[in-house]
DNA sequence: CCTATTGTTCAGTTTTGACTGAACACACTT
DNA sequence: AAGTGTGTTCAGTCAAAACTGAACAATAGG
């Protein structure tokens, strides 16, 4: 009884989930179905598909694929006498993904910086916030490490 | 004329910079000013004196000490002859950051995990999904990585 | 030209979540 | 008991964001 498994059910589930997980990331739940979508089927996807198949209207489906793509997630491409857009996935979304969320770190990491050299040197807080940007100096490193281990893993 | 330095603005803006950083882990923005309050300010708070200082109802207090204390971020104590509850940061609050983003990796591993083995094995979704999983197990690493790095140099 | 198709933009609607004020429960004081 | 101070909870408000439909510009085909 566990053989045929509905896969269709199995795939929209597994939409639904990364799209959960990729809207903690700061993108709309439309943009994390579409990049679930895209990482299950795995083809090239037109532009009017994204809108049929996640029963969404297009205006959604344009700003979410500019975001994916400024995101360096997805990709654009065209086909030949096809007068529509077609997306795929990026060959490696993934260091780009660590590499947003890296660069986030580091915004914050010079705002710390910024900070501790407008502080007097004699003042409390500046031992608090070394702790606090040793903390974000430490996450920058670890996600060196992720990108690192997802590039060697890769090939 | 560098002299001087007008340290309350300083530090209302470090406030705000580490409130707008958090915000973007999931807390809510009352959240993110008390924790940057904390850190600058060092000391003990009552219950009281934020809701004052940071101008907000003592209801939005009371909801957001309890997110921060549930991350692991602050805890509450008590002071001998003062009924009110005070709070401060724990002692390191960054690695219990790093733990709550670290099980949230965790948890979307093992939801792909699931779809993987509901799959038939001969699926061309799998390879894909392989590569996705590979992807959080690196994050993990690398978070782990982050953990180490935070508790040799607090030393 | 005219029409159809496609993607973007914009105004408006809906939804989500943060925040507040008020009611409440509890504990301490008198 | 009554009164005061303290934290929590809940219904309601408000603002921000997501999403939609419609108008639009651009392009291709007839």
């Amino acid at each position: 009884m566990t053989k045929a498994p509905d896969i269709s059910a199995i795939r929209e589930e597994f939409i639904e989930r990364i799209g959960l997980a990729t809207q903690a990331d700061n993108l709309p739940r439309i943009a994390g179905r579409i990049f679930g979508m895209m990482l299950f089927d795995g083809e090239t996807v037109s532009f009017g598909d994204l809108a049929d198949r996640l029963d969404v209207s297009r205006a959604s489906i344009s700003t979410s694929v500019r975001l994916l793509e400024l995101k360096g997630l997805i990709r654009r491409t065209a086909k030949s006498g096809d007068r529509q857009d077609y997306f795929e996935l990026m060959p490696d979304p993934y260091t780009s993904m660590i590499e947003t969320a890296r660069k986030r770190t580091q915004t914050t990491r010079s705002d710390i910086a910024q900070t501790l050299s407008a502080l007097p040197p004699t003042h409390d807080a500046k031992h608090r916030l070394q702790g606090c940007a040793a903390f974000y100096d430490a996450l920058d490193a670890g996600l060196d490490v992720a990108i690192q281990k997802i590039s060697t893993s890769s090939n």
